[in-house]
DNA sequence: TTCTTAAATAGGAATCATTATCTTTTAAAT
DNA sequence: ATTTAAAAGATAATGATTCCTATTTAAGAA
């Protein structure tokens, strides 16, 4: 399970710690792309002397090291995600709730549509979703 | 030029003042999605007395009332739009910069693509796309 | 295993974008 | 011109994030 994570970290030159492992699970575990807060409060339960500082550090260094990624929403908190393939995401109008949405025949359609239709001026490297809406119940 | 926003303001019953006709007209002289502290920085040039918390109140109360929106970014740092029709945007990833990019075939493309495939448990209200690439020089 | 050392963590102070509070001013209706 | 609720200005407070430094530790070398 987090066999995949220490050997990242050994790949990426990144010492492996329990506060990184404990860190990386939290975000796994948590789902729905959780605040720095989100992963302080939940790592505690078990290394309840962890550091909000080294929170911090192991967050951006992850991201760094690309085993983690930010997630673009309009507030000033920001949120992270360990799920790395391409997809997309479902954002709540009402609620702070952010699904991933993974959608392989939709990912093709775009990727085809913009080998014909260039932008000018600019070299696309990622495109992705913000389907903003309401989830039922 | 600001006829139009002086009748929005109104028609929102929000008082037409000088500091929200000089931000509104901030954001869209500035362009490229600028944040609060661009809009005091230009504004200040005409209203060397505006006061901080003012910027922030205003711009608030202008995304409340859908004179402007706020742009989704990895930054904790808010960025706003006064450009309201249904455009995407082009993120560049070595720079601030972020584009406007309207495209009606896309957006129709999109369109017919959630007529078809529903996603469960999601009433999708509004989809944009974050182009995230290089621009040329 | 023990030794060594650069990297990482803990703890706490500092930063800074944003909010909140409170007083004064003002847009706009009467 | 008067009235008044809304808005602005000034400044303090907040809170997420960053910075700093002494201490600890992962991991390679011996
Ligand atoms: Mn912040
Ligand atoms: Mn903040
Ligand atoms: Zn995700
Ligand atoms: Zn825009």
């Amino acid at each position: 399970m987090a066999h995949f994570f220490r050997e990242k970290l050994k790949e990426k030159g990144l010492k492996v710690t329990p506060q990184r492992v404990a860190i990386y699970e939290a975000i796994v575990n948590l789902k729905n792309h959780p605040t720095a807060e989100n992963v302080i409060e939940y790592v505690k339960t078990n290394h309840p002397n962890i550091s909000v500082g080294t929170v911090y550090k192991v967050l951006d260094s992850l991201v760094e090291n690309e085993l983690l990624k930010k997630v673009k929403t309009e507030k000033d908190i920001m949120r992270y995600d360990a799920v790395l393939s391409n997809h997309h995401h479902l954002y709540c109008t009402e609620t702070e709730r952010i699904e991933d949405y993974e959608d392989e025949n939709l990912n093709e359609m775009i990727s085809n549509y913009f080998k014909n239709k260039k932008i000018k001026n600019f070299k696309v490297q990622d495109i992705k979703l913000q389907i903003t809406g309401k989830f039922n119940k």
